[in-house]
RNA sequence: GGAGAGCUGUCCGAGUGGUCGAAGGAGCACGAUUGGAAAUCGUGUGUGCGGUAAAAACUGUACCGAGGGUUCGAAUCCCUCGCUCUCCGCCA
């Protein structure tokens, strides 16, 4: 959510920066109005109120006295009456005016290259080198399916499309990836390890930005005003939410490992074989809160944070800086961390880094106090996955092939798979 | 799922219709005292929104789990919901 005293005072220089992003704009138009609109009507409503603050007071004390007040208690029956009116035509205001400011994304970081299609995207920098087989290199699924590793039929069956059993030394190369980034950021990335709820509800997703615009790729819970988290991010980011911190308690540096649950509606046709796009998947997830002032410098170190899994993973990548069209709507900006997958020929997204800025903060009230006596500011909030389990395991099953159909176990793998060197 | 108890400021805790942003205590901050500390004494100690473009100051208003209602007036009475605790049932 953007402040809206920024909105209201630099309403065209914020509407010019909106603009990258390539959404519609219109609704904005309506925020000068339905602002002004609220502040006459909490003037005349407040006024009313110390009215009759003041004469109830007087009430009291002629009652006191034992005098008669009927005449001022009849007066404050119709001031109350008023009030009643003002307030609910108040309430009305204030409701259009929260769905608005929900519905607004966040203003592009100066840093975040300015573009119109996801061909925009600024490539950073590229790391490790492309595998290069001499012999006809398999998709995962394929390699999978031979192995008996992952079994995508019987979860058709059991579920529906686009879920999977990992099984023997798939469901081993998941775990053993889980832990192997569980401990990469707690022990030397200085992470506080968390595990979370795979549930939240509505004020949590709207906290992080999910709701209300993104509804239908949540999953809902029947009867429940309950989500399945989509993201670790969720859960973890709202973990502080109506909270004010400490200024020396920050940054604040969780990393948690987590179910994902995704409807990914409007992707119907893509990627339907695989791990890439799955409703379920696992996740390792890094997330910030730290003073405005060290937010960009956070998100280099958190990008690298989650980089340093793929360096030790030995699995090539690149780093693409995200543009103002591709920035999602919560974004100020992102670095998008894209592993090779030799079945596309292509670089596949495989972890986000974002700077929220007070973007999230806002919507969820997560503020610090710099000292005892300062007033509240908004903390940035950060995030990042590190990683992706699911991919990371196509990555791993694709980039590390044998030309027998087996796959290599990359080498900080072993000890977590029981010192298997190879799945075959 | 059933029965009961509770939810007050950073914390503990008082408050059952008016003088309550809320007693008292603890904590914290500042000051006095001290060679220094402890103890003691004094002062202060929330947030949102509005008046106001920003900051400071001032001022109004709201906030005692959340939302409604009754009333001239609600922390206090009524209703709905959420959460916590205890007992029973069920369960991993």
């Amino acid at each position: 959510m953007l402040d809206r005293k920024l909105l209201r005072n630099h309403f065209a220089e914020v509407k010019e920066q909106l603009k990258h992003r390539g959404e519609d704009l219109t609704d904005l138009d309506r925020f000068g109005e339905l602002d002004e609109n609220r502040r006459t009507l909490i003037v005349e409503s407040e006024q009313l109120k110390a009215t009759r603050n003041e004469v109830s007071k007087q009430i009291s004390q002629l009652k006191k006295e034992k005098q008669d007040a009927e005449e001022k208690i009849l007066e404050m029956r119709e001031v109350g009456d008023r009030i009643k009116m003002i307030d609910s035509e108040l309430r009305e205001v204030e409701e259009k005016l929260d769905v608005l400011m929900l519905s607004i994304p966040n203003i592009p970081h100066e840093s975040t290259p300015v573009g119109e299609t996801e061909d925009d995207n600024v490539e950073i920098r590229k790391w490790g080198e492309v595998p290069n087989f001499d012999f006809e290199e398999q998709a995962h699924w394929d390699l999978a399916v031979s192995l008996d590793i992952l079994d995508f039929e019987r979860a058709a069956k059991v579920t529906g499309s686009r879920f999977v059993f990992y099984k023997g030394l798939g469901a081993r190369l998941e775990r053993a990836l889980m832990n192997f980034m569980m401990d990469l950021h707690a022990d030397e990335h200085g992470y506080q390890e968390m595990l979370p709820p795979y549930m939240v509800n509505r004020t949590s997703m709207t906290g992080t930005g999910q709701l209300p615009k993104f509804e239908e790729d949540a999953f809902k819970i029947e009867d429940w005003d309950y989500f399945l988290a989509p993201t670790a991010e969720v859960p973890v980011t709202n973990y502080h939410r109506d909270e004010i911190l400490k200024g020396d308690e920050l940054p604040k540096k969780f990393t948690a490992f987590s179910g994902c649950f995704r409807s990914e509606a409007g992707s119907a046709g893509r990627d339907t074989r695989g791990l890439i796009r799955q409703h379920q998947f696992n996740k390792v997830e890094l997330v910030q809160m730290v003073k405005p002032e060290d937010s960009y410098q956070v998100l280099e170190e958190l990008t690298g944070h989650a980089e340093k899994v793929l360096q030790l993973l030995e699995l090539p990548y690149r780093v693409l800086s995200m543009c103002t069209a591709d920035l999602g709507f919560t974004a100020a900006k992102k670095y998008d961390l894209e592993v090779w997958m030799p079945s596309n020929e292509t670089y596949r997204e495989i972890s986000s880094c974002s700077n929220f800025e007070d973007f999230q903060a806002r919507r969820a009230g997560i503020r610090f106090r710099r000292d005892e006596k300062s007033k509240p500011e908004f903390v940035h909030t950060l995030n990042g996955s590190g990683l992706a389990i699911g991919r990371t395991v196509a990555a791993i099953m694709e980039n590390y092939q044998q030309a027998d159909g087996s796959i290599k176990v990359p080498e900080v793998l072993v000890p977590y798979m029981g010192n298997k060197t190879e799945i075959r």
